[in-house]
DNA sequence: ACGCCTTATTCAAACGTTTGAATCTCTTGA
DNA sequence: TCAAGAGATTCAAACGTTTGAATAAGGCGT
């Protein structure tokens, strides 16, 4: 194996090896349209001599010379969210086929680092961005940025139309709802919340959802029992947040029957608190959570949650993106687009018929 | 703010804005030793203009010219392994001060994925790969194509020495032993195993630690009660083979009070077995995991577990990724190295004295 | 008035690839 | 015999940056 002096083989090796010009060589492995015009006999031994040398193209020269990059930038808020994963392998398997490269960045809940790889992103010349909103993100100047740079960006987990970036994101409402109507058909009546982070959009959403099914059920939600999580920027603090909210329930001296939790974190920290104070669940306390991550599913009992199709959206993203990058190369422009995906209720065994319910009903 | 046809604004553009060669911009942007030489009065101007339009270095333009791509690869065998993401975080921070790029991809235990992502990495040039090794992985002929290219190579969570590549990973061996001696400890003498698939290297590791604690202990491990995960890629897959186990071994009806799970899941699929059987963890039998991933620590129990120092060998591996590079630079070569990190045993609310103990104690 | 040093700036080639245009060599038909 | 076309290959410029060498302009000592 030949050995040039940056340490790569490059079109001239391979041209020199078998006497051609580098012309030829190029086009006949980039399968240039021309190609159909070299004999097949120069094919065949171009062919033989690059794999034989180990050729490899030069990404760099390549994508300098065709002005594109091949790559499509994943911009995470906070890798180690569970909620990421399933979205990172959506967009992934979206962009395997049109053989786009995802570059995956984690700002690990970092301002800074976020504003440092979105450097390193432009200046990589990412085709497209795709952010994955977890948890808690502002996104301030961002937006100005890569918009000056023309680069195409969609957001999921967040909605962000209104400043005209196409985003999608589970419909929250209609998942707060679903966990609620779950409660209430089990015949729950009196159910503590916690809310999510007051910063945090989903927070809202999901609310207005758990309010429209309990004012459907002509259920009132006692603000004595309703919490909020405070804003931290961490995505397991949720945890912590439910383990201490659980206390406070108990500490109140209010009759409740079931928590629906702001997500999955936040409903195994209610666990475990309700357990700490010999309670357990679902016998004493149904729990319900939001998000259907794995320790979710692990645990035990295995929380009833709502999942959302992260995959779906992941997938979707990442063709929403090829399409506005293939819209501003025909110079026209992708609209603004908005996906609220269906949520869907997973019961496991967190959730069980009120006691209280039974003895009325015998009663 | 000027639009040319490539959609960036280039040296060229600075240098007609203000009126100098682009070699100058270059120089003073880049900041190259010569640019003491420069006026500081056009760096000043120069430098304005530049961040007036909003100047991004083509970083293809750049590697091409340098002969550097400023990147290393960071191949997850499966990155839904919670395990991982811990180690991307080590080896980000490892990174970010040199300001070296993380190409980080995610083969989805899919060996096709895994020579694709491969391919892309050698043709975006990183000057350096860090292999995470999760759960099952084959290198078959990985490491030839790597090599060719001579390109440093570093490996997570497998010992690959005996292949000349770097290797973190670790303590098995102690690890296990801990684990065990922890349960002994605890009055435990009758045991059940759940070992790791058997192409798992680390499966061997971990059983040899455990029975060398036992043997110190004067403890006899009952055969019937030692199983195996069957070989699949999956990583929560410990949590089905953990369920089926503990039924199994209920259904033995061999006495015992004890398991230690290979790792988390498995752990956490036993718990669901015993539960579902009627038995309390850690009341009727304590359950021990290893790798203290999320699930662990916020199931209820946490699962007493192995605590591996994950983002600590990450930022190993990052390390020595950038002194390979440098030893390469200077034409000489970083020795092969391995390192078994030591594991801390996290003690949670699974594990328990042992119940028969007491009772013997009291007799 | 000349060479020489210093300071400030530019030239021009190179990195490896792609591609429109050009070249060269055959055939073929008139 | 020559023009025209087809087939096969090559030229040369370009992508945006870096950098060793070259140039230009001033200051200073002789």
């Amino acid at each position: 194996m030949v050995q040039r002096k940056s340490g790569h083989v490059t079109l001239l090796d391979i041209a020199q090896a078998c006497g051609y010009s580098v012309s030829t060589v190029s086009i006949v492995l980039s399968e240039a349209p021309l190609s159909q015009n070299v004999a097949a006999s120069t094919r065949e031994q171009i062919r033989k001599m690059a794999s034989h040398l180990g050729y490899h193209p030069d990404a760099f020269a390549r994508s300098l010379r065709r002005r594109r990059s091949q790559t499509i930038a994943v911009l995470a808020y906070d890798l180690s969210d569970p909620f990421c994963i399933p979205i990172v392998h959506g967009i992934q398997s979206g962009l395997q086929p049109a053989s786009y490269m995802p570059l995956l960045v984690d700002a690990q809940t970092q301002r800074k680092l976020f504003d440092n790889y979105l450097r390193m992103i432009l200046e990589r010349r990412a085709e497209g961005v795709i952010v994955i909103a977890s948890w808690i993100f502002q996104e301030t100047n961002l937006l100005d940025d890569i918009e000056k740079n023309q680069v195409p960006i969609v957001i999921v987990g967040r909605d962000l139309t209104n400043r005209n970036v196409s985003s999608l994101l589970v419909d929250n409402e209609a998942g707060g709802a679903l966990a609620m109507r779950h409660l209430i058909e089990l015949g729950h009546q009196r159910i503590a919340i916690v809310r999510g982070p007051e910063e945090l959009f989903d927070t809202e959403l999901r609310w207005a959802g758990v309010q429209h099914a309990a004012a459907q059920a002509g259920i009132k939600i006692d603000p004595k029992l309703v919490y909020q999580l405070p804003n931290i920027t961490d995505a397991t603090s949720g945890f912590e947040g439910g383990l201490r909210f659980a206390n406070h329930m108990l500490g109140s001296k209010r009759p409740f029957t079931a928590v629906l939790a702001f997500d999955d974190l936040t409903a195994l920290g209610v666990v475990r608190g309700l357990n700490q104070a010999g309670l357990k669940v679902p016998e004493d306390c149904s729990v319900v959570g939001f998000d259907d991550v794995l320790p979710a599913a692990v645990s035990t009992p295995g929380i009833t949650t709502v999942h959302q199709p992260l995959k779906e959206m992941g997938l979707l993203a990442s063709e929403w993106t090829l399409q506005a990058i293939t819209a501003r190369e025909q110079h026209s422009e992708k609209p603004v687009q908005l996906h609220k995906a269906s949520p869907e209720l997973i019961v496991r065994m967190s959730t069980a018929p009120c006691s209280a319910l039974r003895q009325k009903t015998k009663a």
